[in-house]
DNA sequence: TAAAACAGTACAATCGATTGCGCACTTTTT
DNA sequence: AAAAAGTGCGCAATCGATTGTACTGTTTTA
């Protein structure tokens, strides 16, 4: 079985007796070339289904036509989801995309980098892995002149080239749905501060609370693995004390649902007794029962928010104006596990 | 900002004095060069943080150290997992991969494989999309010399270079299970026929019924969109029969949904009025209420064996035999929506 | 009308790594 | 001791596209 070659610019240059170098400027649309051997060329390209090697192009010019990705997890919907975004609209503008994965450990974020690097990628599309708080190996980016965009979880201080949901915003309109629904002692279930995204939360939740005039001790505020055992364990935090809570705003779903079943366990009604509201909008909260409130992070979108940041400043090259942050508009999503009154 | 230059191997050349030919084969321990100069070749790389150009040699020896990958969707929890299997084994050896979408059309799918044909990559792993009947697509690859692999979703008649799990008995298991708890009315919530995986658990549906001495007539299986409504509309068919089935084994876990939701909203008790049984184990199934009895696919481990069986033949090259049929065993996951006598 | 400008191409170097072939020298074989 | 085999390495071509420079006509300018 012969292998079909692919056919080059030399096979297209052979066959019209012009030199490679003008097909290739032919073929790109280069205004030296005379109109009739352009289109003489573009002819006999699609004659002999000639496709560029990349690999070859990338190589001279230094660039791949390739972005690199990298995620805590692909697994994960909020970030598959991202990347789903992210490919539907390069795919169309002729990147590919490299992904890599850091399972939330700086150490592989430092290999992905290089290797991204190595891979001569255009630039690189990052979410931080909790263990991230300094970022010298993100300076052998900008050494090497690729450009970095960063989306949701952005290391404290970056406001350009990034694309974010205003999580500040979706806490607070999380609570403030909380408070409207008459729950009053809001405890919230927090990450760690140091990844902006936990932060901001935290912040939107004692706004919401300030402006309705509650005073939040520290005690309110339990930082817990955002997981199904963290949002258990701060439920028995919460029902040791004197006067307990009324109401959960957490920072996860699944530490939402790890406080819903240990609810339900001990015979609390939700959302009679306890109110219980999350964020991420994992695909599980609609069928839980009650169905939880949860705020949604727009996934797909964020995804394509940052892919048009980056061909954006792909095309405009210096116009640094074109890479400011941006910041997507949460969607407060209220389902039953936080509606008392109707 | 002065771009930091990559070193070359003709840096390492320069520095050592010896040719750049010598320096490129000391790095691939080619046994032509002494011990001697291959160690001092090796220091000097980490000296100057060589790092190859993985582009230039791409071009020169035709393969990219990448491979494809084309799914359905990649936020879909099944498809996520099987990448990021996929890519955790691929990483470790060096390959990078590249991601497409066909959102289950088959137009989508020719242009993804013409994508990745440009792009050079030494292989393609492949599920197909819903629409994917023929292959005429498919052999540009084989023409090109390109391994092709396929994963979950098979195309009729392919037996060697897929994994896939073993989906006939993951639905005889399921089945079984059910007929063990007393079901007897077993009505099958079915996908469509060309698609392999569909038409192998309907045959598990079958057998389990057979051996257990049921016959079953055509109006029992019922192929319907593997969604929420789909199984909705299932419930409600079955619930027009003469003779009302007692239990349901659907292809998809949001089918099985579907029908638990509706099943709830009229008053059935589950798993006592109706025993319902799913397939993928989604993460929503093991929230709900009554959790849902489901087959897990093992995605992540699929992802590791097709990358491990591309891995295996790209060493072995010409040995076929390590590129057979993969068939993981799935794991019935039996959960309260099934479970009767405890 | 000679000089200058321009249009349209071709030449050849380049990106960085790989590899067939050959050269010089040493060791083994007959 | 002459021939054969083996060792260690360099030369130069190559992968395919890109691009600065040079070259040949043709047109415009002074």
């Amino acid at each position: 079985m012969a292998k079909k070659q692919h056919s080059t610019i030399h096979d297209i240059a052979r066959e019209l007796n012009v030199s490679a170098s003008t097909v290739s400027r032919a073929l790109q649309d280069n205004p030296r070339i005379s109109e009739s051997t352009r289109m003489a060329v573009r002819r006999m390209a699609d004659q002999l289904n000639y496709q560029p090697n990349v690999m070859a192009s990338a190589l001279r010019r230094g660039s791949s036509k390739t972005v690199g990705v990298i995620v805590p997890r692909i697994n994960r919907n909020f970030f598959s989801n991202v990347i789903g975004g992210m490919e539907e609209l390069l795919a169309t503008s002729g990147y590919h995309l490299m992904i890599c994965q850091t399972h939330e450990k700086l150490e592989n974020e430092v290999v992905a980098i290089q290797t991204l690097i190595n891979a001569r990628v255009d630039a690189v599309l990052l979410s931080i892995s909790m263990e991230t708080r300094h970022n010298n190996h993100l300076k052998l980016l900008t050494e090497r002149g690729i450009r970095l965009f960063y989306f949701d979880r952005v290391p404290a201080g970056t406001v350009s080239g990034s694309v974010v949901v205003d999580d500040h915003l979706g806490a607070y309109l999380s609570v403030k749905h909380l408070l409207e629904q008459g729950y009053r002692k809001i405890l919230h279930v927090s990450g760690m501060d140091h990844i902006n995204i936990y932060k901001s939360r935290k912040e939107g939740y004692l706004q919401a609370m300030h402006e309705a005039g509650i005073d939040v001790p520290q005690s309110w505020v339990l930082s817990e693995p955002l997981l199904l055992e963290g949002g258990e364990s701060a439920f028995h935090t919460g029902m040791k004390m004197k006067k307990k809570p009324d109401a959960f705003f957490c920072s996860g779903d699944y530490a939402a649902l790890g406080i819903l079943q240990a609810a339900k366990r001990v015979g609390l009604s939700i959302p009679g007794d306890l109110g219980i509201s999350g964020f991420a909008n994992e695909p599980f909260t609609a069928f839980l029962e009650p169905s939880l409130t949860t705020v949604d992070q727009r996934g797909e979108m964020m995804g394509q928010a940052v892919a048009e940041m980056f061909l954006r400043c792909e095309k405009e090259e210096s116009k640094a104006g074109a890479c400011k942050q941006v910041v997507l508009k949460p969607e407060l999503i209220i389902r039953n596990s936080s509606l008392i009154n109707r």
